[in-house]
DNA sequence: CTTGACCTTCCAATTACTGTAAGGTTTATA
DNA sequence: TATAAACCTTACAGTAATTGGAAGGTCAAG
């Protein structure tokens, strides 16, 4: 199977497809064109790391999640573990987005949005408080 | 001012702040020695730069902020629609995050995390879907 | 036989820094 | 006075995870 098909099937980009054989997350063989020749595992591999990535999980750690995956051995409190990390740093991110949202909100609410210089949004930037009347 | 004060005093590291000269975001004078010399309406730029940037506001957009700020012709409303994307944006990314950390969730609450190589996570990852009971 | 859709490699750009090497200056201490 | 520690300088490379583009080879259709 070719590199466009692939892509299709994993819902990566060609160019994506590529770069992970660069970084040897993929080997496919070749055609004796020189083309990339994908099996259905190479499909399985490329599906499996955009459902990961897409899960926010670096290229490392679906490095790691990979060859837990296909280590018959492994056990699941080891991709546990590394999940409740993830998640651990979803809610770190979710936090540091809200407090960051209602600042810029109380700022916009604040903000008279004409076409009159004064704002208070430059003035926070700038250091200076909002008055608290 | 040396940079090393500068950096105390702005909250940012040297090295970002070179960087920001690099792309002429400030423009300090040079003492005699070669040193860096900042004045304070660098450091107010710098302290403006290190809340903007905090705030998620792109090196681009903090561009565009500071000519407003120094601009006494801009109007608020110019800023405020620059925030009221920001906001946007800062919405649509903590819902991604939020059904990121569902989905992950789910998948942890059916992993038994022992030492079976047995694991709903992987599962996932591969393509296969959660048994809905 | 040529056009267009594929495919290849290689190099550069992106964003916002951060790291490191190699060296100059200043300040404090022995 | 010597020297070491703590600064400062530039320049180049690296990070993460792609994406873009140029230059060129291959394949299928009309």
């Amino acid at each position: 199977m070719n590199i466009g098909q692939a892509a299709d099937r994993s819902g990566l980009p060609a160019k994506t497809i590529r770069y992970y054989e660069e970084i040897e997350l993929v080997r496919p063989s070749r055609a004796d064109n020189g083309y990339r020749d994908y099996c259905e595992e190479d499909i399985h591999r490329l599906c499996f790391l955009q459902r990961s990535r897409s899960l926010g999980f670096t290229i490392e750690e679906c490095r790691v999640l990979l060859s837990l995956y296909n280590d018959e051995q492994r056990a699941s409190a080891d991709v546990k573990v590394i999940a409740k990390k993830k998640i651990a740093l979803i809610e770190q991110k979710i936090k540091e987005l809200n407090s960051l949202k209602s600042t810029l909100s109380v700022l916009i609410d604040n903000c008279h949005g004409d076409h009159r210089p004064d704002c208070p949004i430059l003035d926070d930037l700038a250091g200076k408080r909002l008055a608290s009347d």
